[in-house]
DNA sequence: CACAGTCGACTTTTT
DNA sequence: GTCGACTGTG
């Protein structure tokens, strides 16, 4: 097995240099994973034991194809391996040691809701304007607090923080950062930041602890190190302070996770916090087209802030970039839809060599709707998880209340679900009583005669017996069989099974997917422990990839860009190239933020290897309206000379650079009312232009009593009217029953395609 | 206390 | 357009 063989000559020695700290600068399609991959191999292949190596990495999706591919070279002690997000392992960890720093081994994971949820309950209690200290705000100032291992003391001491919020008008936030911070301790639970923070906290009071790891961990490899904040900076730091045998693989350019702490400076001052690390720089992309490396190339080339280096590629020239406009969100679904079908179709590919990435989530569904209707296969990945779904948290809080009854969120979440009769004032009661007497919920409802009335005091503690007798049947029985009695005796499966709606059976089906995600859990031979409260210990940290049943099928791939990251495709779609939404609105203010977003389009460029498509529409749903938009101001820092363009319609294209056409096409202002201007389009030059007084037309008056029809037997040739379109004539009709695409001619704006399940017409009678 | 109806926000990105 | 949170009524 010579796997140094196939390496170039930096990717060599970044294997073989197994002692001492090590970065590795890897650019986009330089062979990182494999390096990482070879690098472990190499090292048990020495005669490290498996134990003893510790490998971290940002998502779920990365660790997991990590794992795949090392098994792959190394066979079945790759198990063995510590390996998984930051977050997992000192979950892990932390569950072993939470009594050291006063928390219970089984502490909840609060996830984003129950962190956000709580920090409302908070601002409520204390009456504080939810405006100013709006719930995502002081999430984030919470969480920002955190991974820069700010601890509430040093928050509310600390004369620039104080400062900072004073003058903004929060002088509050330190109080309720406090007050959080208390309230998560009480539940038992600890929030995703806390899963860092409070493993800094175990390793810096317990010496102990921190000799025990380091000698466990004797080579730490740490990928996507640009990605790092300074909690995980700090945690990797001293796990390695004995041996230093750390090494860390990153590439700045493609660090895009600033906006949850991550801090770019990490990489860039490795070399300061270790003097003698040996740096290799990995800089021949082997994945893309040298016209595709050097767009990429291009693109970056006009962020200030970076590490230098020169990715070069070998491969063939390759095709130019295609960019695509289309004039609707819509159409440009339908355009990428039609194209991966003649790429498809042209070269002999797999659906699976496609992926469409988005800036967005909100994205994807006009990207659906255009491949449902050409019955292309197709997933999406990312989104909300399956454990997100409303019916599912609901019975994963029962779940959790049964195994950490402190578990505030949890007891909120299910006091009242299914209905029971416990309503805001008597949750109202018991919060304050809980508060007052420094008990947690659960206690107050166990003992409910002392703080409430009769009436709720009976429904509380009904309640409060249901749970405890959950624990006792969790104690003896095996997981699967604790998790069907909890849902039926909650009465939630009853309730899910009475709702006979669509969506009511979807839910209902969920829940039966996770009871028998349960049982195979049960089933399972290779764990010893098998015991509801152990399936549920990370179930906050897994994401939807993880409920992948069959990831080998030949779909087309829909993602973010986030979620794109570390994966490669044949074709690659990057759409929605526009102001505003590619670079994000919420990005424009600041040069870092512009320079995030930048790297954000790097990282999509260059996941393409054969071929890229950029795309973007002059028009799009936002908000529920219909919004002008302009080409994204990244389409303008590529070279010409690299791109070819096509666009929908029919157009004289005298003009070749990309420049000029958009000159010429678009109009440079992005109103927000859309009456008229929506077809301020291009037209081929035949048609007349659209009048000024159109233009200017007064939105559309809906005659008195507006209401919709039943459009199911609309017929071409009929006349309608819309809300804010006024009137016109159908005159075509495509697509199946339930999802029919209307094309109108509109008297005052002129022709539009309207989707019939959502738009709202009425027909006029003749 | 439950329910229906109204109003506002929502779209960054992930653990 | 859609979802959740909030409000007022039964």
């Amino acid at each position: 097995m010579d796997f140094l063989a196939g390496l170039n000559t930096s990717q060599k020695q970044a294997v073989e240099q197994t002692e001492g700290p090590v970065m590795i600068i890897a650019g986009a399609g330089s062979g990182k994973t494999r390096v990482i991959t070879y690098r472990v191999a190499h090292l048990i292949r020495k005669g490290v034991d498996p134990f003893n190596v510790l490998v971290l990495t940002f998502t779920n999706k990365a660790a997991k194809e990590m794992r795949n591919r090392i098994s792959s070279v190394v066979g079945s002690e790759a198990k063995n391996i510590w390996m998984g997000t930051f977050h997992s392992v000192f979950a892990k960890i932390l569950r072993v040691e939470a009594n050291k720093i006063g928390y219970p081994n089984n502490f909840t994971i609060y996830d984003t809701d129950d962190s956000k949820s709580l920090i409302k309950t908070i601002l409520k209690e204390m009456s504080l304007d939810d405006k100013l200290y709006h719930h995502n705000f002081v999430y984030g100032r919470i969480s920002n607090a955190k991974n820069n291992l700010i601890s509430v003391q040093e928050y509310q001491q600390n004369e620039t923080i104080q400062a900072e919020d004073f003058t903004s008008g929060r002088g509050f936030l330190g109080k309720i950062y406090e007050t959080y911070v208390n309230r998560c301790f009480k539940a038992g639970a600890m929030d995703f930041d806390d899963l860092l923070f409070k493993t800094n906290v175990l390793l810096k009071e317990h010496p102990d602890v921190l000799y025990k790891y380091q000698n466990k961990f004797k080579y730490l490899m740490v990928d996507e190190y640009q990605d790092t904040n300074f909690s995980q900076y700090l945690i990797v730091k001293k796990l390695a302070a004995i041996r230093e045998n750390l090494c860390v693989v990153g590439d700045d350019a493609q660090s895009i996770y600033a906006f949850r702490g991550a801090n770019i400076q990490n990489i860039l001052n490795f070399q300061k916090d270790y003097p003698d690390v040996k740096v290799y720089k990995l800089e021949q992309n082997y994945r893309s087209t040298q016209n595709i490396v050097n767009v990429a190339n291009s693109i970056i080339a006009n962020n200030k802030n970076q590490l230098e280096k020169n990715v070069f590629s070998d491969n063939e020239i390759g095709e130019k970039i295609k960019i695509t406009r289309s004039f609707s969100d819509n159409e440009e679904g339908k355009s990428v839809a039609e194209s991966i079908i003649q790429e498809r179709g042209n070269n002999n590919l797999e659906w699976k060599s496609f992926a469409i990435l988005y800036r967005t989530n909100a994205q994807s569904r006009s990207m659906e709707e255009g491949l449902r209707k050409l019955n292309v296969p197709y997933k999406i990945y990312g989104g909300l998880s399956f454990y997100q779904r409303k019916e599912i948290k609901d019975l994963i809080a029962y779940f959790r209340l049964t195994f950490n009854p402190s578990d505030e969120e949890a007891f909120k979440r299910v006091i009242n679900y299914p209905a029971r009769g416990i309503g805001k004032t008597t949750l109202d009661r018991i919060i304050l009583a809980a508060d007052q007497n420094q008990k947690t919920l659960f206690e107050i409802i166990c003992d409910a005669p002392k703080y409430l009335e009769n009436r709720s005091a009976m429904a509380v503690e009904s309640f409060a017996t249901a749970i405890q007798s959950f624990a006792v049947v969790a104690k003896n029985s095996n997981a699967y069989d604790t998790a069907l009695h909890i849902a039926q005796q909650s009465g939630l499966l009853k309730d899910l099974y009475s709702d006979k709606s669509v969506e009511g059976l979807n839910r209902y089906e969920n829940i039966q997917e996770l009871l028998n995600g349960i049982k195979e859990f049960s089933e399972r031979e290779d764990i010893e422990e098998r015991s509801l409260d152990i399936f549920m210990q990370d179930i906050a940290l897994l994401t939807n990839d993880d409920n992948d049943k069959d990831p080998n099928k030949d779909t087309v791939s829909l993602m973010t860009i986030h979620s794109s990251k570390g994966l490669e495709y044949p074709q690659v779609y990057i759409v929605g190239l526009e102001e505003n939404l590619f670079p994000s609105q919420m990005a424009l203010n600041s040069r870092a933020d512009l320079e995030e977003e930048r790297r954000l389009f790097y990282v999509a460029i260059t996941r393409a290897e054969k071929r890229l498509h950029l795309s973007y529409a002059t028009s799009r749903f936002r908000f529920g309206t219909l919004i002008n938009c302009e080409p994204s101001r990244f389409l303008d820092e590529i070279d010409a000379k690299y791109l070819e363009l096509e666009f929908t319609q029919k157009a004289p294209r005298e003009n070749t650079s990309f420049g000029d056409e958009r000159n010429k096409w678009q109009s440079k202002t992005s109103e927000k009312t859309v009456q008229g201007d929506f077809f301020s389009k291009p037209k081929p030059p035949t048609t007349k232009p659209i009048s000024t007084t159109s233009l200017l037309a007064k939105a559309h008056v809906p005659t008195p009593g507006f209401a919709p029809s039943d459009t199911s037997k609309l017929q071409t040739g009929q006349e309608v009217e819309h809300e804010r379109f006024g009137f016109g004539k159908v005159i075509n009709l495509e697509g199946s029953k339930g999802d029919i695409k209307a094309t109108v001619f509109f008297k005052e704006i002129g022709q539009k395609q309207l989707l019939l399940k959502y738009a709202k017409l009425r027909i006029l009678e003749n």
